[in-house]
DNA sequence: CCTTTTTACTTCACTAGTGAAGTATTATGG
DNA sequence: CCATAATACTTCACTAGTGAAGTAAAAAGG
């Protein structure tokens, strides 16, 4: 019957980071019209000079063909354009457009506005250590198997 | 451009809890044919005492047509019964069956070597904190708008 | 009592991810 | 060189969530 007590650190995860994501969503969708999963290619794309999507799974952590298909609604919507690499003719090298930055800059304000409520409840000290907890745990769980 | 600061917190909430369903879905389809969020709802249904969707709904913070498929699956697989609440004509009183209750229990031990791995690579007082962390941000991002 | 409102659930169209299997293209080792 | 393996991407069927709109039962207030 341990079965509650072995899974609560993972549902408290979940649950946070739903949550997060819902709110998130929400206010994304009024300043900027994204969802929290585009913002995230997005942001991907304009931190990595000659992104591929390969790259970009890479970086969010998923796998190829779930870029294969956010890619294209995201070029639909024209907020990005691809083109094949000069140095390798599987690959495409992704960009954004002059929209694709416009969107991406008004992503900017809704989160300052939700971190700063986060700052609020929980003080800044405990939302660094947070940080550096998560991202110790992302690394525990992305090695190879034990 | 600044989206890329304001961003990280919930990037690496969301990475981390990417990869702990990962792993935990690979590691759960194994010992117990059964996917996390499966798990999930079985959790919440032992733990609570005449549970309806709705009050499951609300231990997990999902909404309440995201049970209605999920409780479907869960009964064509007989994992859970439901009949009419005696009290409310309109709520489904939920129950685990004997085999819910054997899945239930085959869950545990996958979660277990995964804690031990990242009580391994992170150390228990980290991991304790991380949990009170999360805690503490899913209820800052509960409660209603500022 | 009998409207009106709220509640518990359902359905629908949608977003976003998975893994497996397939297609080109590139890299590698005789 | 050239067969073989690895890589970059695509497609497919699937799980799992969302919010809006609907139905039926329960609660609340004249």
């Amino acid at each position: 019957m341990s079965a509650a007590g072995d899974v609560r650190l993972y549902m408290a995860l979940q649950k946070a980071a739903h949550a997060f994501k819902k709110r998130a969503d929400a206010a994304l969708l009024v300043a900027a019209d994204l969802t929290t999963a585009q913002s995230a290619v997005l942001v991907a794309i304009y931190a990595e000079e000659g992104a591929t999507q390969r790259t970009v799974a890479l970086a969010l952590g998923l796998n190829e063909s779930a870029l294969t298909a956010m890619i294209r609604k995201l070029i639909n919507r024209e907020l990005i354009v691809r083109e094949r690499s000069k140095a390798d003719a599987r690959a495409w090298s992704l960009g954004l457009t002059e929209s694709g930055r416009k969107a991406l800059a008004a992503v900017s304000d809704p989160f300052s506005r939700i971190n700063d409520r986060i700052d609020k409840a929980m003080g800044p000290s405990d939302v660094r250590e947070l940080g550096r907890l998560l991202s110790s745990l992302t690394e525990a769980l992305g090695e190879e198997r034990a």
